[in-house]
DNA sequence: AAAATATTTCACTTTATAATTAAGTAGTTA
DNA sequence: TAACTACTTAATTATAAAGTGAAATATTTT
């Protein structure tokens, strides 16, 4: 952090992402699908919430950019849409230790 | 991310560590003191806010263990407690690109 | 076509965060 | 010691985020 002075827009936009992250069940999420794609379905068994609610915190990620979604037909697939989101979550793991 | 199974403690810590650092002011906070030690006075100064809404704020970096504070007669001077907490700043700078 | 499955959306309630203002504490200066 | 500066705390209000359950949609199976 040499140079103070960040463009308000970019701070804006970096503290989004890093929000969308903050949630106890979307961290979790982040990180299931940092071992690569994964359905709907066993997103649902893997984090311990209800569909619609699992829903909803996904249809967050995807609006903040962070998750891409792929139907096959009634099935969804999520996956990580930058890897470099998944450094992100490997650094923050790092800063508890 | 190889291990898919991370303790729910550990999950809960990080999300809230992350969680700090995601409301804007306080992404700015983290960056300002990126630059070194500032005292209360300066930074309120640099960020756009109440002399109150700042202290909160610094209360709640405070707590979450982002930052440490030091007393100098009447004057606060924050810091970053840990330089990986700049790193991972540094990192979700590196996302939005 | 009815029933079943997979998922999302909606309306609602609850809970959590944020900002504001006023009051409070503790040092400092006149 | 009274007024001033630096900062925090508390109370209030405003706003936003999260969880729940029912209804909606779309696909698949029987």
């Amino acid at each position: 952090m040499s140079k103070p002075i960040i463009p308000e827009r970019e701070i804006t936009q970096l503290s989004e992402i890093i929000k969308a992250m903050s949630h106890p069940l979307r961290y979790k999420i982040i990180c299931l699908l940092g071992c690569g794609e994964m359905s709907m379905q066993n997103l649902v068994k893997a984090i311990d919430t209800s569909h619609s609610n699992a829903s909803q915190h996904l249809a967050l990620l995807q609006d903040s950019g962070l998750v891409l979604v792929r139907k096959v037909a009634s099935r969804v697939y999520y996956r990580i849409r930058d890897q470099r989101t998944l450094r992100l979550l490997a650094m923050s793991n790092h800063v508890l230790a």
